[in-house]
Parts: C-alpha cells; structure tokens; sequence
DNA sequence: TTAACTGCAAAAGGTTTGCCCCCTC
DNA sequence: GAGGGGGCAAACCTTTTGCAGTTAA
C-alpha cells in the first residue's frame, strides 16, 4: 500500500477556484442527460468538485460522514452512474481501488512518485496531442486516455 | 465486463517467435536474482511466455490447467514475486483483475478498442522519449510508464 | 534438518446486488 | 399506486494469508 498520501488523507483538501461555476454546469449536464441530482447524488458530486486530489468510493463516503450521511452503496451507485455518463472519469491505480474525478477537462496524465506514493497532475499539450496521433495512426479514434508516469522523486 | 476477448480467451494463443531464448535469459536473470525456479514457476513463466496477450492470474492458471496443475494461490504469489523482481509487469484494466507480462522490452502503451475491448499494442519510440522528457523536466528519473490509450474503432 | 515452497481453505477488501422501505408524481 | 432512489446486509470476485504437509538444499 502506498506510503505518503497523508495530506490530503487528513481531509483538508482545499478548494478549488472557479468551483461553483462548474458545479453549475455538471449540474446542468446533469439535466440535460435525464438524471435526477437527488440529495445523495449532489453531494458526492460537491466532494468531487472540491477535491484536489482522486478520492475512492470510501474516501468520498469518509468526507461526506463529517457533516451528512451517505450509505456507502449508495455512493458507489451514484459513481457508477455518473462514469457512465460521461460525467466522472474512473482511474485505477495501483491500491486496487477506483478513484474518481470530475471529467471537467481534457485527459490529462498522472505521475507517481514511486517513493512516496504521491500522485501529481501533469499537464502537456504536446503530449496529448501526440498520443491522439498515435491513436490515428492505428485507425482509432481517440476516446480518452489513461497515462500514469512512474518517476522516482529526485529528492536527495 | 469488457464483451470481445473471444480469441484469447478460447486459448488459442500462439507462440511468439523467438519464445525458447527468451526463456533461457529470464531463465538466467532469475539465477542471478537468487530466485529459485521451481516447477510451478517455471510453469507460470511459460505460459507467459508464449501468451501474446495480457492474461489475468485466473487466466494463467486456466492456460496451466490443461495438463498440469498449480494452486491459484501459487500463480499469485509466483505473479507477486516475479513482479516484484522486475521480472513481470503488472497492467491493471479496468476489467478490475491485474494483468501481467513478460517485461522483455521498454514499456509501451497499449490501445483498447472500447467498442470490443480488445486490446493493442503500440509501438512509439518518439511517445516513449516525450514521457520521459515530461518526467524530467518535473524533476524525476523516469522508472516506468502505463498508457492505456481508449479508441473507437474506425470499424464501419 | 532446516528453510523454502505448495496446496487448501479461510479471510480480506473493494464492489455489486437483492430486498424492502420511503418518497414523489 | 407505480416507479425510482436509498439503506442495509448479504453476496461476489479477486487477491492475500494461515497452516500443515512436501520438497529440496
């Protein structure tokens, strides 16, 4: 099991900026798609969108438990759900567990430092142009993609 | 469940060419690494051997169990093991099992038709050194990289 | 003989499902 | 009163582990 993840296994993840706006407009894609935001449904996607990081089904349920309740199928079903839809982006790391993400922006990779288990975001243009060729190249269309880079931190 | 693993699945999986010298190096990399090789690991290391795919532990043992037999747990932990000595490369889908094969060459993405599940593999040595130049210029060493690049068939 | 390895069955952990109640339309 | 959603507990599935027997150095 991964080492370092204390920071944002403490809970205090912060917010992220412009996250009303978005939650707007999840909300009206919501809409748009046919499913009912109920109660539940709309506060697992508030935890998601004040997320910094990818919290799993039972992470999720722990930051919903300080304030309201949850049953944990419940958010499983809603995540289900919401991926199906487009709405969330499932990730499988290592762990075994599915961790989530609001699907707000293009695919971006992820990089783990193997030492410490940390995961970062990284953002490459470039990048992901490059492997939307490749996809077309191979006669695909590009539909989304999954990069986890393993790097050792370069730490002393 | 991903639907279309029919032809792998029916255990028609051919010999890659090539198969018997790799076999002798990972043979004597596991030598060197002080790993013993008994009869079910050996066994294990076949069947990957000649897999073309990327078959799941149950899968493996399923490969085993025309003829020989070895405990589901013993393929776990030969697969654990192996992995762990740099031997095997663990790929988790999102089927929920991890995946393995034989981590004979440089790390390489792997393309999965979403319309039938089937998966490709890819070849890119210019993708490849943009990872690396990506986790770079972040400041780690490179150690390992997983793409799963998810595309629609260009089929009619 | 000791240490490593295997098999079996049970346990573990994440995820799904069945069933029933509740709420809404 | 019909239908969808949620809670709870049981089921499921992959993977791990404890233990006892076996094999090998």
């Amino acid at each position: 099991m991964p080492a370092g993840r204390s920071a944002a296994m403490e809970g205090d993840y912060s917010t992220r900026p412009g996250a009303d706006t978005a939650f707007e407009s999840v909300e009206r894609l919501c809409g748009s798609l046919g499913i009912t935001l109920t109660r539940q449904r709309r506060i697992v996607l508030e935890v998601l969108q004040q997320a910094t990081d990818h919290p799993c089904a039972t992470e999720i349920r722990r930051r919903i438990s300080r304030k309201r309740r949850v049953a944990l199928a419940t958010v499983y079903r809603t995540l289900n759900m919401l991926t199906e839809a487009g709405i969330l982006k499932r990730s499988l790391f290592s762990d075994g567990r599915a961790r989530y993400e609001i699907l707000g922006r293009r695919a971006h990779p992820h990089l783990i430092d193997v030492t410490t288990g940390e995961i970062v975001e990284v953002d490459d243009e470039d990048l992901a142009r490059q492997i939307e060729k490749v996809a077309q190249r191979l006669g695909y269309r590009l539909v989304d993609f999954h990069l986890k880079i393993l790097g050792a931190g370069a730490a002393k």
